[in-house]
DNA sequence: TTGAAAGCGCTAACAG
DNA sequence: CTGTTAGCGCTTTCAA
């Protein structure tokens, strides 16, 4: 455990073993009641004394109680468990790459009786999402893991499940208000601040030649593409772009340009940018083809600096020939794996998680397909 | 599991539960003999006849068995194992981060009946590693985590803990011919190239300007401070930066220079590199800190990128005030955690990693401490 | 060489 | 309201 000051050889007797473990036996026999009656009083299953239940409570706290995953799993093999996981689908395949994450997680617990099974819903259908995830209410699911959007009903619908004591981990986007018991999920300032440092360190020494160009605009140029400011998700990414950009080149001007996640609508936004002076583009959001599109068409591309977030197609093409310089990862097999691992260890162990699962903010270049 | 194509509204009936998992049960019934037998048969523990051993062996992967973590996990509390975990105590603190990892893994499988024991040893002095790791043999010690150097006699010493049927996982520098089950730790080439991918495309554009320096070099110089050329490790990270500059910026030329991870040598060499021209500075191994120190003592420093590796605390100070741009880490917590996973999985259900798991290339800038 | 049985910690069904 | 019991899959005695 702690770290032994000599290399001590084999000397250590440190009884590794776990010393006082207290199982349901020690705390039964503690009360003076049966094995039975400590497990109902600690699940609040009812047909329990409350007093005594509450003193079987003060009991299992004061020696530590937790539960044992593996004699819970072994037992659980009467009646596995079913994570239910929820996704939209949509054409990018993030969250293929999710699901996988969630399958792989879900056999990793297929011999502690519980398993994981994705379903995918219109992401337009609100209404279907409402009642798919009601009707996981009458299952024997053990949990849900959902990522949707955060109107008023969907969130309630979740509260519903939430309320039925069933653990629910929101992945990817949060659902805020739903009572769910953890968000896996990327902090989207911060994934916008290295955005930045990247940007404007790749700027860097060589706007000082920029600076010459002939035409108007005081200091290097940004671009930043977005989908809808309204959007909290979509807005975090262009503020934390925005804060870096201070922080690592103050001279620099930002164009944030509202493309609605939509390629026709980005495209003409980035039609009507003058392009002098620019040195930089970030596809915080929208439509990455459009940016390196409108780029090539912009004088002497080469010069502007390229940003973008996930691992799409489009990405990989442009990191390859270098009309992308580096892209944003968010993890997404961990935003899969993670729910379900959280699910899973709250079914087996009671572990309650952090509320918040930050996912890595991971910088790839073209070495992501080369290296 | 597979994605569904409709919502699929809770109509699917899909009978989630563990369908025919075969346990030791259905083995001995399909064989005609006692569950004592199939398991003294398919852990070769003597005392069974071995035409019925090979009968037993064969019926058992044609069902497709796979031991049930969670039953063995249980039956582990009689007697628990522990799995031995050796490290180098370093002036860095890489390894606590790297034990911090270990520990935090042992938890997890505590109530499998499994825990993590660090012990620290002197990286001077191989006879007492080599008793460190012999002594791990007359314990109950389930299995091994080790990093250290790869010497022969270490190498031998390893060799004998496997072939003592325990498992054994090296981390963070592997050791090759010990007959280990499995190396958690970095892709060390990549690493190089993703420095020099970083460093490429900070210098980009701004080299140009550089190109103006009245004095002799050709292209833009670039310095790699490493430790010492003879030892794989070192030459890998400096491979994969060459590797990369040659990709992303082959005017430049590349100084290597062998510090030998020591403060003075380092910097004696460094002493002795003409400045101009130069534009950037990779440590690859070796003393960041010298480095630093001498880029300052050059004319114009701003002008000179660096990128380092690790997370120290002369990185973290240079990443904070600008003398550091970006720093590779490798994930030294999950150096810790992967093995100790590993050698429990392998314990509990006989699953068998990969013989390479690499730790991520991990890219940090100043936004490591501030966001 | 093999079989039978006990028990790890927990929970659900059944008695009291 | 509470106690008893069986059994999840595996290993380890102890008998045969």
């Amino acid at each position: 455990m702690a770290r032994t000051e000599r290399p001590s050889p084999a000397s250590a007797p440190s009884h590794a073993s776990t010393p006082g473990r207290p199982s349901i036996k020690q705390i039964a026999l503690a009360a003076g009641v049966s094995r039975g009656t400590v497990d109902r009083a600690l699940h609040d299953r009812g047909d329990v004394n409350p007093a005594v239940a509450e003193r079987i409570r003060t009991i299992a706290t004061e020696l530590g109680y937790v539960p044992h995953r593996a004699a819970k799993a072994l037992r659980l093999n009467h009646t596995p468990q079913t994570i239910a996981v929820l996704l939209p689908r949509t054409s990018s395949d993030f969250f293929l790459q999710l699901e996988a994450g969630a399958i792989d997680a879900g056999r990793q617990f297929a011999d502690m009786g519980i398993n994981a099974e994705v379903t995918w819903f219109d992401p337009d259908d609100e209404r279907a999402l409402i009642r798919l995830i009601e009707s996981q209410l009458h299952q024997r699911v053990g949990g849900l893991v959902v990522t949707g959007p955060a109107t008023n009903r969907v969130c309630a619908a979740v509260r519903s499940v939430v309320d039925a004591g069933k653990p629910v981990v929101t992945t990817n986007s949060d659902l805020p208000g739903s009572g769910r018991l953890a968000f896996v999920g990327q902090d989207l300032v911060k994934s916008g601040r290295v955005a930045a440092e990247l940007m404007a360190k790749m700027i860097g020494g060589g706007w000082t030649a920029g600076r010459r160009a002939r035409g108007a605009p005081p200091g290097p140029r940004v671009v930043v593409l977005t989908g809808n400011l309204r959007f909290q998700a979509h807005r975090d990414r262009v503020d934390g772009f925005a804060a870096g950009m201070k922080r690592w080149l103050p001279a620099a001007t930002l164009e944030v340009l509202e493309g609605h996640d939509d390629y026709e609508q980005s495209l003409r936004v980035l039609e009507a940018v003058d392009p002098r002076g620019v040195v930089g583009a970030y596809a915080a959001t929208g439509s990455i083809r459009a940016l390196v599109e409108q780029r090539r068409r912009w004088a002497s591309p080469e010069r502007i600096r390229v940003v973008t977030n996930d691992d799409l197609p489009v990405v990989r093409a442009g990191l390859a020939n270098g009309e992308i310089d580096f892209t944003i990862l968010q993890d997404a097999p961990s935003q899969g794996s993670e729910p379900v691992r959280i699910i899973a260890e709250y079914l087996l162990s009671g572990t309650r998680p952090a509320s918040w699962l930050r996912t890595p903010v991971i910088v790839a270049g073209a070495t992501l397909i080369e290296g």
